[in-house]
DNA sequence: GATGAATGAGATTTCATTCAT
DNA sequence: TATGAATGAAATCTCATTCAT
């Protein structure tokens, strides 16, 4: 394991070392799918050995961990204030949308890979490793806004879980399309999902 | 493979075999993942040894084909007549939308190993397996609808490729729901989507 | 095993049977080589099933010492005759040449096929199938021509073994040029090594 | 494959282990034939586990690939010098045959292993591996020491190619005499062949 | 006589992981 | 910290053979 150095925490090689990795494991991902994302592949593309993988993440696992702590991480981080300022319900909705699709067009990769892994990931026996847990952190976020915006009488009557669950799937399906159509206009699209999303959740005059 | 059969295409016997084993793979794969869904887990579900699946179906890829055409078939020979059969656009819309559910709620297992054969079913060089012409199939089918109720005055404006492609995630987001939440009341979610779409597409007063 | 039919020898169908699967196997080592030489690609030759080929032969081994035997067989009918009719050991030896030449020539396929299985045909331990037994038989005929000759002073001095051996490998020279060049004059071939095989023993003046 | 070493080549560890390996299988190829020649097989002799074989040669191909230019390059680097030095084409010719059948003598298994390959060593598709362009190598060596005497007078008129196929095929031939005649004496055999391609060659008085 | 179905042994290859240096 | 070497488990596939019909 990795030896103490004087500051008590991680060096700031060590810091370092771990981003590369992560980004590379992202990249492969991204690029080959989950199940090219082998050890081997992911040390080739940082150029390091194998070991220097295990060494600094303990196990191929604890990468894609690292990945997915990541990729939520800078995603919450830049969309989640951005929705708190958004004065109403039906703002933040709008903001929600616009923040999501703006992000994935600045980080395609990260998103595709946190999609191979919410995918893939899965423990020994099968079981799914990005569950609930992940997902909820998610859709809750979404649910929380709908459910004001109902209370608040900006929104009309829906279920709010159902609602949520459809607006996470309609971000997904614009990282769908990019697969296949990589110059698709994002900013577009984003404007399609929040007129979609407003003539749904509005309240009726 | 094999020996040819010279004379009368697959023996009944044959066919009752391979009928099991697709099942079994299909069982695999909503269980356990794409991952997991090796030729020995399947033939152990069966009951078989490897030798058998290898020797109904050429090669592991094989089974897998056949669960993308079986899972295919049924699914669009229980929704396509339905939808023809809706007058309108906007009926036709609902149609599917309940079909669909309809089916999945009767097909957990057939529609889980669908997707998961959806996300990572790839060739030797890692290029996807079901790609654009299984993708298009079913987006296309969506977004014929929608263009025929924008032209006949039924629906609003908005683009059809994003609401295609929105309402086809909708469905799946149903799927994934029933991952975490097998109690889930199908029915009741495809209310909510039908009522959900006819707001996002209905022409405006 | 086979049933006992009423004359008590091998069936006139039996034999039929059996000669068309040798005829097969010969093919597919003629041309696909002795690892390709399974027993499902020779039953697909003889558009029989592989449990026929096992039928008729015991196991796959029986087949390929019948192609032995059968080009043995034919091999030494046609040539002994006219190495026998031939006058002198010279003319024995001149004889020998041409007609293994012409022979090779008018089986391609048959001598290939041997060819491949001297070189392969061995026992489960991995001691050769076709050894001393076999290639004596061949070596010898020649050798026996070649002290006689020396007998009866048609032939200087050499070792025959070596000088029949080195006679053997020059026709199977022939073999192999075919492999390459299939448009090979086997006759001017054949003169040639008549040539030379007559400078490299006749007695010298 | 084992992870580039981006500094110096091949370790010095590396190297012997690599030796090793090819050593021992060719130790296999010549007691054993190429169909027994599996990877179990040689890494047991090797006293190593499978992998180790697959992680210093990449493929269970790359082993062969490796002693086919082992094999050869120590050939090439002991014979043709000695050719090379004779002052005369009927010089060259006797040293050829010596040299050859000394470098056999004391690389049995070498040979035997090459000629395994030569017979056996084929690509996915069955076509052979050592081809033309190795066995021209060799015959075309052959073939041009021919014409050489043939232009200077020192040989009489006979078909090059002709004759040096059946020289190297001379040579092979004391290879299978070794197989079942371990202690053939091959100095003799030389000098038998020397002979009798001298009066098969030499121009006529 | 003949066949389809099934099987098990064995071959190659991939890959995460361990370990000595 | 880092690496090369080694390993074993598991995966796919091939193939001769067995067996019930």
């Amino acid at each position: 394991m990795r030896s103490k150095n004087r500051s008590d925490g991680p060096s700031f090689l060590e810091a370092a070392r771990r981003k590369q990795i992560v980004q590379c494991a992202i990249d492969v991902l991204a690029e080959e799918g989950f199940r090219r994302a082998t050890l081997a592949r992911i040390a080739e593309r940082a150029e390091v050995s194998k070991s220097v993988v295990v060494y600094h993440f303990g196990a191929k696992d604890g990468v894609f961990e690292q990945v997915v702590a990541e990729v939520f991480g800078t995603a919450n981080a830049e969309v989640q204030p951005r929705v708190q300022a958004a004065p109403s319900a039906a703002g933040k909705l709008r903001t929600y949308l616009r923040a999501r699709l703006e992000h994935l067009d600045a980080n395609r990769a990260h998103m595709q890979a946190l999609f191979e892994l919410w995918m893939n990931f899965r423990t020994e026996d099968g079981a799914m490793r990005l569950g609930e847990p992940d997902a909820t952190e998610t859709v809750d976020a979404i649910e929380r806004i709908l459910t004001a915006g109902q209370k608040s009488g900006e929104f009309t009557a829906f279920s709010a879980p159902v609602m949520a669950m459809t607006i996470r799937q309609a971000v997904d399906g614009a990282l769908l399309r990019l697969r296949t159509e990589p110059d698709l206009d994002l900013a577009a699209y984003a404007e399609e999902l929040v007129a979609l999303f407003d003539r749904a959740t509005r309240s009726q005059a």
